[in-house]
DNA sequence: GGATAAGTTGTAATTAAATTACAACTTACT
DNA sequence: AGTAAGTTGTAATTTAATTACAACTTATCC
């Protein structure tokens, strides 16, 4: 909550003092935040540590850090919300709605990826002999759109999305193969067998799925997420948009780590699908 | 102007250290505002006097004055820069430009989508008699996303990423159909061939494409979601990103046109999946 | 109605944070 | 190589915020 809100609601439980601090912040919020403590207390003819109290019944951590969180406030609140769509919101507000929870799980995603991870990841693809894109359902398309970047860099990359052929290519994984496993909740079965198919046949298993899931633990590394989404009730969106940029994140890794020279190669790829196009100035 | 754009925009006046200065404040904006100045110095690995300085460069105050306006900029409207990687970043920043630049890309989309058109799309598909998602290449992965979505609202969905695939579905299509073909780009010689071809058997072809590009010319109905990335040198990322958010809108928007006995269909597809799956409680 | 305990407020001391002044160093140009 | 402009860091200073404690207010119980 707000913290101008946070104000108004418990202007009850606040003491003689303490209210004359919250008038005078309430009336010249602006001001507020650009005064020092003593300039505040003065306005509110309270002393100094009746303001530093009042801002810590308020949940934040002295004076600096409440000017902080009204500063906020007053740049019209919390940003991007995780917000659920509703049964009667219309076309403007469900559109809203996803766009900002998207971005919210993402922000929420950026925190929680562990750097140390995704670089061996990469480490891991770079020396890869082969790399294999494994996912099932809604991780199928996020397989999909893995290889469709991988294969630009000119190593082997397979991607099945049918169990029979990742159970067959699994068995058939070799030292130096690396074997990527999707999967949002980490609790398909299939998936789980096929981790652990690939890993008895020596190859390096990556899981992009959940923390402490029965995957993650059929896997030599595992990138989790943590996107707060329930898939077993919900379509899974925002946490497959999440795994997408994951993969994203794995390919530029890949890209900066093979240096230069290397980059051409894309460029080649690039320029190979220009017949296919109209050309910008066409139109 | 918001403070971080600005820190974006002058990057390049800045000096050695203080672009250290601002790398760091970039990467962890949130940290930011709650460090004092000794802790940002440390981490950016300059002295204090410097990041003062920054801060004055940046026409504010001084440190806790820049404090206040980034928590402004991180509350208010865009926070998110779309930054790009450079050459010698590392998986630490390149993991936050990556993640930035997506969420830049969809704050953008939001403000650009058009509702009207995206109500009009919904309308479009809940009255379909069969609904075909056609992409190729990057696009091909969100196609096939499509089709998982909307495969649990018991219409006939099909989806090809095979040109000739997608001309004989598009030649056997009838009134009622409607046709999605997805291009970041538009300019795909083989798919407006596909909705030209679709348009003529009478199919509703709607595009999640540029706006104003050639396919977007052979279409019915235009979704453009004008996300600022150049896929002719890059990989697509965020544009593909922003693609799929839509895909997530226009299903929203089809269960909550169906109403409620409808949903419970979805549940129905979810519990199939169950057997498939390890229970939350198993481990 | 006074005694006491709980709660509130302010003063003064302490600690922490930010800023300034200045010196050392680096870079670019002559 | 020498010099001036610009950059950076150290140490001193100033300012701000917090803590500890004492004084006061209010309510409650005998």
């Amino acid at each position: 909550m707000n913290v101008l809100e946070k104000i108004v609601n418990s202007v009850n439980s606040f003491s003689k003092s303490e209210r004359k601090v919250a008038d005078v912040i309430l009336a010249n919020p602006q001001t507020t935040i650009h005064s020092s403590i003593a300039a505040l207390a003065k306005m509110a003819d309270v002393s100094e540590p009746t303001v530093n109290r009042f801002c810590r019944r308020l949940d934040t951590k002295g004076f600096p850090d409440f000017k902080l969180h009204l500063a906020q406030s007053l740049a019209n609140g919390t940003p991007y919300v995780n917000r659920h769509v509703e049964e009667d919101d219309g076309p403007e507000a469900y559109t809203a709605k996803i766009f900002e929870s998207t971005m919210a799980a993402l922000d929420a995603a950026r925190q929680n990826v562990d750097i140390n991870t995704i670089n061996r990841a990469v480490d891991v693809l770079t020396q890869a002999k082969k790399i294999s894109f494994f996912g099932l359902g809604a991780s199928a398309s996020v397989a999909h759109d893995a290889q469709n970047k991988f294969f630009r860099f000119n190593v082997p990359v397979v991607c099945f999305d049918d169990i029979v052929m990742q159970r067959m290519s699994a068995i058939n994984s070799t030292e130096g193969d690396v074997v990527v496993c999707i999967s949002h909740t980490g609790r398909t079965k299939n998936l789980c067998d096929i981790a652990a198919i690939a890993r008895e046949n020596d190859a390096t298993v990556i899981g992009v799925t959940a923390y402490d899931s029965p995957l993650a633990k059929e896997c030599t590394l595992v990138l989790s997420l943590d996107v707060p989404e329930d898939t077993d009730m919900y379509m899974p969106m925002a946490s497959r948009v999440a795994q997408l940029v994951l993969i994203d994140i794995l390919a530029t890794g890949f890209t900066l780590r093979r240096g230069t020279k290397f980059r051409e190669n894309l460029k080649k790829v690039k320029d190979s699908l220009r017949g296919s196009r109209f050309e910008k100035k066409d139109f």
